[in-house]
RNA sequence: CGCGGAGUAGAGCAGCCUGGUAGCUCGUCGGGCUCAUAACCCGGAGGCCGUGAGGUUCAAAUCCCACCUCCGCAA
């Protein structure tokens, strides 16, 4: 099939890339616009822009996809599908009733459950054993469409975000190219979202990172590991700065008596009480330094058992 | 010109404001104690204090200037 490819971040190259491995022919790839990242607000292109340019495909970063400029640039290309991997921007209806086999995603999860922005992230912070890709057409209403493929993986307890992020772009960029091929062959069953079953995985904000010491130890690990490498679950230290943590496992070390966030040892990490059982902080990022183990950390002599964190 | 922090021994830091012998917690090496040890005791090695044949000074890690590098926030 004649492929346009809808894609922004690192998660939708690993999908591009099996695609452009794959029998099917990606035409071209639309991304969103270069954008001022970073420090000093230098302008940088998406890692879709890098990759596809690398291989030599055509790349379009419109503003906007509404509009005659748009459909006449979806004419010139005449693609056969569609396939969108976090591209970042609503499909308008005009788009996506333009290709033949329709429009189609790459979701990283098992919808109905975790729609939406952060279903990788939700699904580690929620403690779930299983996640998944979920390959879709796409409707009106954030990933509501119909569901053609769908592939599990297995959380296992010290996968953060960037693991699961990385075993789901390559269970993707598989699934895709299954995807397409038995479309272009069979044909597959579209199945229908059970609505009651939904779920939404918001995006992350500031105030989803902030560690709350009163859960338990086993959800304050969980958003820990939800949350890392990017972009870390934070707390404070009693001098009020900011304090992130990229790892921390659950510690058998009681905090009966203790307050919520408060150090109890500083024995090989930093532990911390919460409110059922206790986490033990391995790796932490102070505020304007760089990442380091705890036990850096506390040789810097930074922190004292019965300090708070909050 | 988005805001801000930092570069001192292999690691994490202090010292800088109020210039004048380079310090702490670890690691490392050697020795001791111990049935033994990641524990404890003693001792040692390891630093052009980011760069500049820069500026000020009798004297600069410390004050001034320029540059380089790294990082946090914000997007």
């Amino acid at each position: 099939m004649k492929i346009l490819f809808m894609g922004t971040p690192d998660f939708a190259v690993f999908s591009l890339s099996s695609l452009i491995d794959s029998n099917h022919k990606v035409a071209a790839v639309v991304t969103q616009p270069d954008k001022p990242k970073g420090r000093g607000y230098h302008l940088l292109p998406p890692p879709v822009k890098v990759y596809a340019e690398e291989k030599g495909i055509p790349v379009y970063q419109p503003m906007s996809l509404k509009g005659e400029e748009f459909e006449s640039l979806l004419r010139d290309i005449a693609p056969d599908v569609i396939v969108v991997v976090a591209y970042g921007k609503i499909l308008p209806k005009n788009v996506l009733d333009y290709p033949r086999f329709g429009c189609i995603n790459v979701h990283g999860s098992l919808l109905p459950e975790y729609r939406g922005a952060a279903p990788m992230q939700r699904a580690i912070i929620d403690g779930k054993k299983f996640t998944g890709i979920t390959t879709m057409y796409m409707a009106d209403g954030i990933d509501t469409g119909d569901m053609l493929l769908k592939s599990e993986i297995r959380i296992e307890d010290n996968d953060n975000f960037e693991d699961i992020h990385d075993k789901l772009g390559l269970c993707g960029a598989e699934l895709i190219v299954k995807t397409l091929d038995a479309l272009e062959k069979d044909g597959i069953e579209r199945i229908p979202q059970d609505e009651a079953q939904a779920t939404y995985a918001a995006k992350i904000t500031k105030e989803d990172c902030l560690i709350d010491f009163s859960l338990s130890a086993r959800r304050v690990h969980d958003l820990i590991r939800g949350l890392s490498p990017i972009p870390l679950a934070l707390t404070h230290t009693p001098d009020g700065k900011l304090l992130k943590i990229w790892k921390a496992e659950t510690s058998s070390l009681s905090a009966s008596g203790k307050n919520f966030g408060e150090v109890i040892s500083l024995d090989d990490g930093i532990h911390v009480a919460c409110g059922d059982g206790s986490v033990k902080l391995l790796g932490v990022l102070p505020e304007g330094k760089s990442k380091m183990s705890a036990s850096d950390y506390i040789r810097g002599r930074k922190l004292n058992i019965g300090d708070i964190l909050k």
